[in-house]
DNA sequence: TTACTTACCTTACTAAGTAAATTAAGTGGT
DNA sequence: ACCACTTAATTTACTTAGTAAGGTAAGTAA
């Protein structure tokens, strides 16, 4: 979805480390007049710098290498978990410099919780001391659909809430643009980008938790990206009723509570519990629904790589090994040969990353839906 | 993706239907001077006209409608079928003028089949008396994959063809520029942008023949499209082998050579066939099969609308009411409530409409990867 | 020193739009 | 008949984001 040449400038940039603006004028094929023009406007604006060249060409003038700079822009990162929220300012490189979390109750009205969340996040941007002007934006993942234009969370089965206006009220609240996204799809964006799949072109990020749901996401311009309600693939035909009002999702075989029954013991630890669900009989069975629904999901989204988050990111290494035995068999041969699968490179707070992603997508990486922020003097003259 | 504010406005007067400037400015967001001038361009190109205003407000000065001239440009549409070749003339409102079609084994090298269907393709512009700087440009839809770029056919099982550059082997044939597109996929752009889902914002194309396929299309800019390879969704674990290397595709259940089998009759012609499947005892596994993986598609992918193509198009009423009645019950509540299924519009040369549409979105909509190709002044120029 | 190569910058230009003011074409009140 | 009012469309002057062409910078090699 990059639109203009400096938002592809900045993303090369970030995908293929510092180079030189000859070399940014080859790869993009914006005019090396072109790349002059808005490295040089760039610089003035403190988003990138120059480095003293690396390895010289044998013959020629040398080059000059650019490169970002991370401390030069922050957006605020709001995770909104189940019944626990994370609030982060990253670096326009992913990097978390302050992080904190608050705990909620899921019946907790949407408004109530949003300023919570944003009088944590107003205190968190004062003690970073670090300039407002310097930070762009909001990015908010939430536990469920979202619309079309990045506002609206159409419907979070988790909390209940309906058609709420996370954008709005944050926008609202914090005096900054704000994007909210699903918070599978934008951890799926963010390990695409940044984490364990930037060498993959596309790829589908699993997140176990209190339930199962994963995020597509695709790199380049035109890169989709999109929820995936794998929870809800029907494993069972006419089984156990699920609470999205269908019957025999995997969810009901695949999520904590089903795995907790599966095991008996309601003190463990959720870290733990995938690793004793293994040792039980019935795990062949919860197994190959999990097998089964991922297998479908791979056939029809057809991405090169699956990443495993939450849960499924600190699963034993059996578990693992065991997928990555079982599933190619599942896919069709072309998926098969290139098919990867990697535990996720981002954890701890997670969902902030994700939500730090997609404000970086759309309010510095200029690939979102909405138009970028970071050079300054532009913004300063509204 | 719609890009440029021209192929905006062309975009919203093909939907929308033909509207004066001024509102053309309000549902765009495009300045009325902007209209204003690319109008202007627009009528000197021929591609738009006046109309005699419609019903004018009571008050104020009446606004003028513009609409396309359907027969101001034409592309060249080529369906690559199983074994049969579609080649046809349309204009810019999906009108196809003339048709032409040609046999083919599945063994010939695609080479040889390129040079014979660039053949008919060649005679038929002469035939059709449209001077060629009136044709913008070709739109080719083929039986598999396709590459990113929408230039290279990577994989067709059906005719064993691997990374086969059609575009690049038509527009060396035909001196024009050309696209390349999974059939369904077309299709399903096709009934999204003129058929029967011109209403949905999102549709799920099923195309019924020798084998079973589906394409996913989205309106808007932004909207993305994809090849949905739901005949490879395992339906029965270990079942019977498939020709992609899996075992118990629905392909192996519902395509034409198992429900011949089912039948028991070789000479029964293939839109009767589906008939007289439903009246076999065994049916109802194949039906249960086909729901099921046609649910979890539903609730991977989530589009408003079913279209039900190819021989599902003139499938008995009885399999689509069934239809109707049973699939909502896989899928999750929220996409239940809105979820409509339909038979396809574009029936007969179906594939010659998901070509032609295909290069429609590319060079007179600008909606494609490649530039608009209709303002013939600047065409001149190069 | 001179020739050559590659990197980068400057100038002039163009494409594609916008904002603000202006003109056009109707209605209804007096 | 005339004028206020409304909405539509156009014109003018400007802005933004680039490109093309050519010049300058900074090194190596003979």
């Amino acid at each position: 979805m990059t639109r203009t040449a400096a938002g592809e400038i900045l993303t090369r940039l970030r995908d293929a480390g510092p180079m030189s603006r000859a070399e940014l004028s080859r790869i993009t094929g914006i005019s090396s007049a072109g790349v002059t023009k808005i490295t040089a406007q760039m610089r003035l604006e403190g988003v990138i710098r120059e480095r003293s060249a690396a390895e010289a060409a044998p013959i020629g003038r040398p080059p000059v290498t650019v490169e970002i700079c991370p401390e030069s822009r922050y957006v605020v990162a709001i995770h909104l978990g189940a019944g626990q929220v994370h609030v982060a300012l990253s670096d326009v490189s992913l990097g978390l410099s302050l992080t904190e979390s608050l705990e909620y109750d899921l019946s907790e009205p949407a408004d109530a919780l949003v300023s919570r969340a944003a009088e944590v996040a107003r205190s968190m941007i004062v003690r970073s001391g670090v300039p407002s002007e310097r930070i762009l934006g909001v990015g908010i993942g939430v536990p469920g659909s979202v619309d079309a234009t990045g506002r609206v969370n159409t419907h979070s089965i988790l909390t209940g809430w309906q058609d709420v206006h996370f954008a709005d009220a944050f926008e609202a609240e914090l005096g900054l643009p704000a994007v909210i996204e699903h918070n599978a799809t934008a951890l799926a964006l963010a390990e695409c980008c940044y984490g364990i799949g930037s060498e993959a072109e596309s790829l589908l990020y699993l997140l176990l938790g209190k339930g199962i749901g994963a995020g597509f996401a695709q790199t380049g311009p035109d890169g989709r990206r999109n929820a995936v309600e794998i929870g809800h693939v029907v494993v069972e035909p006419g089984g156990r009723p699920c609470r999205c009002g269908g019957r025999g999702c995997l969810e009901r075989f695949f999520s904590e509570e089903p795995l907790r029954a599966l095991v008996g013991d309601q003190d463990l630890s959720r870290s733990d519990l995938l690793a004793a669900a293994m040792q039980r009989p019935e795990w062949g069975k919860v197994y190959e629904a999990f097998l089964q629904a991922l297998g479908t999901t791979v056939t029809l989204l057809g991405p090169e790589m699956i990443v495993l988050g939450g849960d499924l990111g600190v699963a034993p290494e059996a578990f693992v090994s065991e997928l990555r035995r079982d599933l190619p068999g599942r896919v069709m041969p072309q998926q098969r040969d290139g098919l990867r699968i990697e535990r996720a490179r981002f954890t701890d707070p997670a969902g902030a990353y994700g939500a730090a992603c997609i404000a970086l997508e759309s309010f510095f990486y200029a690939t979102g839906p909405v138009a970028p922020r970071w050079p300054l003097r532009r913004a300063g003259r509204a």
